[in-house]
DNA sequence: CGGCGTCTTGAAACCGTTTTCATAAATATA
DNA sequence: TATATTTATGAAAACGGTTTCAAGACGCCG
């Protein structure tokens, strides 16, 4: 299976040099006379000689690997901002190594250390269980960015968007449509992101001297079942409602099944708003309203951010903004 | 940023052994002393030691990590199988290594290179556009796995569904339901899947009798716009239908925006069927029938595979089963 | 023409492991 | 009890690069 190993020695003795000579031709490292870098460069061509980044990188001490963490793989925010790092670092010479740390503070530091082992230069956690203080520790020996998460002492190496003002844009949106029973599907209440979203929508009430009603939340759980689940106890708890914000697409994809079943018109009888604005709500029939999280930007702008560390370089994460992508599912409530 | 770091050397010293042996420990490769064995298993906890993978990989002659090349990253089906890969592969001691390729021969190629580069211990190609050649001259130095791919040469190590099938079957599951004015949205015309998609359909045409009319076909390119271009081209131009078959669901979930717009009823004037199964198809109004391919499970069973295959195990790839998933978007053809 | 700084180059040390090899100790065999 | 095996262990040689170091070649100046 492995014919035999073309190495850098293998290219001295072709090109009549030394192996130092050969490392310094390929990375350009000190200048080296033009007949010589063209007999080495000429060997490496016929030979098709192919570096060992496992030697290079245990002798020059950069493994060139970026070490990204998400959190359940499958998630659309999680993925598309993985994504966006993923692409940002292809043509460049560092890769990724992705490993999963489903929101559990055990498997994440454990897949933390996998990395760590395999001596990556840089590693970007996405979302994520854990601890401040584990946090700083790592942030004290890798160049450390955080996607998705506001950890004290690490301001400036935090990307995140302001959940809370998410929760608060999208049900002012709706106050403003002139609904007042607007029920909130949250998150999986142990996420900081959905007890934020949360308080954005109590806020949002308060400020409008809306009072809260607890029979109008319903806790989800991030996904499609647990949106119908929502509408269904909702209504089962015989409440009126003409709005509905969910924390994100999946369950609000998952209210709109239910409001289709009960009969209730979108956005006629009720207004329907979720977060993410994934692909697909574009194509829900009628088109859906949702918040929008630049999540593949967010991804790159990590990304870029982590090679701009890495080189030393002035770095500033951006603060991403968020905007009501409007479509059909929300409408002014009828007198 | 490196306060200093520990080394085998450094738990041989202060477990008063040898290299040797504190190697012969960790990787349980020979028998030690009882004693010696828990001196250094101390040392370890002690001074937190984490061994350094590249070094190993470059003295074990295995990098453990498996390269990992997907297509256009956001692509549902690959993405699906890529998760699956990646979880598949989560507690074991081998890590993924990302790359894409966009559909783009050469960079795919290029990326490979990257891979190769790294000391891969196993490859696994999902869809791509490398020719057979280069595969097979791949397979000779690694162990290679493809997914999505029917290569000559290489029947074992692939890993596919049947296009074909597909595409006749969910051709064929229209024409049961009475429907003879099928409009066909397939994908981008130089994949291999689309051709084969498109030749199932035509295939059951043939064999229920039905005149074949290119009118009724539209070249799609698997994503939501050009769905509702389909439907918008295919009724300008006159052409009455009972059916739509659409190559995989981002292009339904557009057609069934289209026919939306138009106020046309699905199911009741129009059936809609895709492909993919996506999380989002039971959610769609109505929710919407597709062709499932268990991406996931495929991407885990290419995982279990290159295990196997890296432990020269036995391992045969399952030939996974196409399953309509019927839904409310489909129904029989009124009179 | 001798001395000095600069530039190019090869030899050798190093990165942190694994693995081979030889040796010393322990056990089994005759 | 002497000899043949087996076992545990350390020293040293890989693995395939990068980087330090010193030396040789070269040009420049006085």
């Amino acid at each position: 299976m492995n014919p035999k190993k073309i190495t850098i020695q293998d290219i001295a003795d072709c090109a009549n040099v030394s192996k130092s000579t050969v490392s310094r031709v390929l990375n350009n490292t000190t200048p080296v006379n033009d007949k010589k870098r063209e007999a080495v460069l000429k060997a490496v061509k016929d030979l098709d000689f192919e570096p060992n980044s496992l030697a290079s990188g245990l002798a020059g001490g950069n493994s060139m690997i970026i070490g990204v963490q998400t959190q359940k793989i499958g998630s659309p925010f999680y993925d598309l901002v993985t994504r966006g790092v993923i692409h940002c670092l292809t043509d460049t010479r560092y890769s990724p190594i992705l490993v999963d740390g489903v929101w559990d503070k055990e498997i994440e530091l454990k897949g933390i250390d996998t990395l760590l082992r395999r001596q990556i230069d840089g590693l970007i956690i996405i979302g994520g269980d854990i601890e401040k203080e584990q946090l700083l520790h790592l942030a004290a020996k890798k160049p450390l960015l955080l996607v998705g998460r506001e950890v004290e002492g690490l301001q400036d190496r935090c990307l995140y968007v302001d959940n809370f003002d998410i929760g608060y844009q999208a049900t002012k949106f709706l106050i403003e449509l002139g609904h007042r029973q607007i029920v909130h599907i949250t998150g999986i209440k142990s996420h900081q992101d959905s007890v934020r979203r949360l308080n954005g929508y109590l806020h949002a009430l308060e400020e409008a001297k809306i009072p809260y009603d607890a029979d109008l939340v319903y806790e989800g759980a991030f996904d499609g079942p647990s949106g119908v689940k929502a509408i269904d106890t909702v209504i089962s708890r015989g409440k009126k409602f003409t709005a509905v914000f969910a924390a994100n697409d999946m369950s609000a994809f998952g209210a709109r099944l239910a409001l289709y079943r009960h009969g209730i018109d979108v956005p006629d009888e009720v207004s329907l708003i979720g977060i993410d604005d994934q692909t697909e709500a574009p194509y829900m029939t009628p088109p859906m309203t949702s918040v929008r999280q630049p999540a593949f930007q967010m991804g790159v702008a990590a990304g870029n951010a982590m090679l701009d560390l890495l080189m030393n370089k002035e770095f500033e994460l951006p603060k991403p903004s968020v905007q009501i992508s409007v479509r059909e599912s929300t409408a002014k409530v009828e007198k």
